[in-house]
DNA sequence: CTTGACCTTCCAGTGACTGGAGGGTCGAAA
DNA sequence: TTTCGACCCTCCAGTCACTGGAAGGTCAAG
């Protein structure tokens, strides 16, 4: 199967396939007599498990350890479970950070008028001399 | 005052005000005889300001639309209105994301014993054979 | 034989910086 | 006066994970 189908069975853009090759995440793929990459359904099966790797969150390079525990039978789960807990991490402190930020801009917007008059909390909390000037608003 | 002292007055680092000059967030800044760059208070207020709305995770692309509102007396609140709200949808989509990705993941991870056996539904549940196949986990 | 959809490689750009090399400038101490 | 360290300058490369596009080769149908 060419490039096209496997993106097409992996959800993966041809694409993204050929730079996952690139900087190694998967092996160089087999070629035709023509020179077009050929996958195979262990081919697809990779690909598909990076793709609902990636849809979690993981960055490349943890996908990358992800697989080679994926392909070690004699893995220990330990490991996987590290993984996985410290990606959950970062995503609890991105949620908390986010949450932050929306908590200040929604007291903010909802203190804004927003018609056609410049008058605007929003623009004085940015300010440096609207709020005590620290600039540790957050 | 030079770059090192902007910077510690702004909380932006040297590096990234002189990023910010490159990219045209902020104008050139007048030079020394010596060719240093050479801040006064307007420009440092300036930088604050960028700093303070960075801090609140708008792109630089709005922090320059903000900028240009800030400083435009005839401006009207809705436009800074609209900015702030867009980014609050963003945000807010972007933390809707990291949610799922949270409880997907804590729920496999409760379910992984995590010691030296291979067993994991962590790699279970990304193994392309394991759960329907269809990659719709998310 | 042509057409159009595919494939190939390589280069450049995204966003928002950050690091480093190589070299010039400044103020103070010896 | 020289020297030293801390600053400043520019330019280039790297980060992360792709994505777009140019220039050209291949394939199958009509």
């Amino acid at each position: 199967m060419n490039i096209g189908q496997a993106a097409k069975h992996s959800g993966i853009a041809a694409k993204t396939i050929r730079y996952y090759e690139e900087i190694g995440l998967i092996p160089p793929a087999g070629r035709t007599a023509s020179g077009y990459r050929d996958y195979g359904e262990a081919e697809v099966e990779t690909l598909k498990f990076i793709h609902k790797a990636r849809s979690l969150g993981f960055s490349v390079h943890d996908v990358g350890d992800l697989l080679t525990l994926w392909r070690d039978r004699a893995r220990a789960s330990a490991d996987v479970r590290r993984i996985a807990q410290g990606h959950v991490a970062a995503v609890d402190r991105k949620i908390a950070e986010l949450q932050a930020i929306k908590q200040t801009l929604e007291g903010l917007i909802s203190r804004c008028h927003g018609d056609d008059r410049p008058d605007c909390p929003i623009l004085r909390e940015l300010a440096p001399d609207c709020c005590g000037g620290t600039g540790q608003g957050l």
